[in-house]
Formats: C-alpha cells, sequence, structure tokens
DNA sequence: CACGATGTTGGTAT
DNA sequence: CATACCAACATCGT
C-alpha cells in the first residue's frame, strides 16, 4: 500500500534507472492499465527519454520533457528494471523498452494502478492531482494551513486524513499511527479538534512522514521499491496491524473499527472521543 | 465452496 | 459544494 514515504522511495530508487534512457517501444499486456487509448499511448512514447522523476503526494510524474507519465500505484502497483526479453510474469502488465536492451516494467497484483499521458504543465488540471492539498512534510503544509483546513470541515477526522484534500500523502496506515501519536480519536469531526490536538496532529504527520521516508517505507503486505528492497518503517508501527495488542502507552488494548468502511485501529483509553 | 476483508482513488449519488 | 457510498481488482483467511 504505497503511500507518500513509499512512493517518495520508489521515486528515489526508480530515478537512476530509467532518465537518460530512450523508449525503443512500449508492450502493453493489459490496457486497462492505460489511462486513455493504450496505441496512442504507446505511439507517443516511442523515441522519448526520460529526463526526471518527480512526486506529488502518492503520484509518481515521469517526465519525458514536454510529456509528463502520471502514474500512481494505488494497493500494489511496482516497478522494477528488467530486459526486453525476460519472460512476462502473470501480474506484469507494461513495459518501456529502451534503446539499449532494458526494460522498465510495471507489475500490479491488483490492477488498480493506473498511467496517464498528459503534455507536461498539465498534469495539475487533468488528473487526480488537481484535488490535492499541501504535501505532509512540505513547507505549503503549514500549521495555519493545517488550523484553517480543519475549521472548514465537519467529515470525520480519519477520512479527512485520508481524502487527500486538505493534506496530501497519508494512507490507512500512517492516519493511524498519527491519531494515535497525537491521542485523537478517529471519529472527531475536524472541525471539533481543540488546538492543541491540531498541533499534535501536524506535528505527528510531519515527523511520521520524515521518518518513515527516511527509513525506506513501511513493508506490510508486498511493497518493495523499485531496487527491489523493503522498507524499514513497519518496525516502528504502533498501532496498524496491533488490534488486540496493548497500547505501548497506557497497556489498554488496541480495537479495530471501520470508519465509512476503513479498517481503523486505536487505542480506546488514550483516543477517547473529544478533548 | 462462498464470502468478507483488504486499501486508494474516482465516479456517482444524495 | 460537501459528504457518502460503491466500483475497480486479486488474494487470502474463515
Amino acid at each position: 500500500m504505497p503511500e507518500m514515504p513509499e512512493v517518495e522511495t520508489v521515486r528515489r530508487t526508480l530515478r537512476p534507472l530509467v532518465v537518460g534512457k530512450t523508449i525503443d517501444h512500449v508492450d502493453v499486456w493489459y490496457d486497462k492499465v492505460i489511462a486513455g487509448d493504450p496505441e496512442t499511448f504507446k505511439q507517443t512514447l516511442r523515441g522519448k527519454t526520460f529526463t526526471a522523476v518527480d512526486r506529488y503526494g502518492k503520484f509518481l510524474l515521469f517526465r519525458l520533457g514536454d510529456l509528463t507519465l502520471v502514474s500512481h500505484l494505488r494497493m500494489e502497483g511496482k516497478y522494477h528494471l528488467t530486459t526486453w526479453e525476460a519472460p512476462v510474469g502473470k501480474h506484469e502488465h507494461l513495459q518501456f523498452a529502451f534503446t539499449d536492451g532494458s526494460a522498465l516494467r510495471y507489475q500490479d497484483v491488483r490492477k488498480f494502478g493506473r498511467l496517464q499521458l498528459v503534455e507536461t504543465g498539465t498534469e495539475f488540471q487533468q488528473t487526480g492531482l488537481k484535488r490535492l492539498g499541501a504535501e505532509a512534510g512540505s513547507p505549503d503544509f503549514s500549521l495555519e494551513y493545517f488550523e484553517k483546513g480543519l475549521k472548514k470541515k465537519s467529515k470525520k477526522i480519519k477520512n479527512l486524513l485520508l481524502d487527500q484534500t486538505l493534506v496530501a500523502g497519508l494512507g490507512n496506515i500512517y492516519a493511524d499511527e498519527v491519531l494515535w501519536q497525537s491521542k485523537i480519536n478517529p471519529l472527531t469531526p475536524a472541525d471539533e479538534l481543540t488546538p492543541a490536538q491540531v498541533k499534535r496532529l501536524y506535528e505527528a504527520i510531519n515527523k511520521t512522514v520524515e521518518e518513515a521516508t527516511r527509513l525506506g517505507g513501511t513493508t506490510v503486505h508486498s511493497f518493495l521499491n523499485a531496487a527491489g528492497e523493503a522498507g524499514h518503517y513497519q518496525e516502528k508501527l504502533q498501532v496498524y496491524g496491533h488490534a488486540g495488542q496493548a497500547c505501548p502507552r497506557c497497556g489498554e488494548k488496541f480495537v479495530k473499527i471501520k470508519v465509512s468502511g476503513r479498517g481503523t485501529t486505536y487505542c480506546p483509553f488514550c483516543q477517547k472521543e473529544e478533548k
């Protein structure tokens, strides 16, 4: 489940593998991974060279000069470098075959991930990128911005953290972690958080994203970076995946509930409703 | 064997 | 507009 620290880790490991490489051709083995017409996608990319790999929130942005390839890994999308002729695995859906004989492949067990080709400069209008809020840990994500945004929303804080509109980058794992760290009940309406809670949550978000990125992300199911390596933040998780175990802070047992359909683990003692 | 849970975004409904 | 809900999928556990 690549959240922002995982996607950033992918970006860092991917960049040296693809920047400077020229596409000879693209093979698509599962059309639906392409948003738009797969034939156009293949034709347009022929002869193009990867110039950079950027990221915003959980979106990867492969730059090819005037073109930008927007890629979202969703649940289980992965990239790795191989060769044109390597046997095509069951879950490999596409490859960029480079002129030097190597190939970048996209693999996705769940087939939820998507790739979309857009003109560079339009990516923040045309794709899911346009609704994204400030990135966790970025200069745009100031305490003031966060406070003001929370005041305008009545939805449950857990849902708001997940919907990417106020703060981009958190998924289900980090959302549960930061709410536990800041002692906030996941069901609390965003506009009812106290100033002290807001400050704790803000600091927890920045600290967690920074540390998780530094440790190469979290591998709980299957996350691997573009070099095939697992992350290490799973060793730091205090809440996610710990339902039924004792809260390290107070000893109460963590419980797991559904919040708008999403599994949510929290401590019923430390994270009581209201302040 | 059938069914529910998993998790992210986007489309649709209210 | 804001919020809620479900679909898109494959795999695993009950």
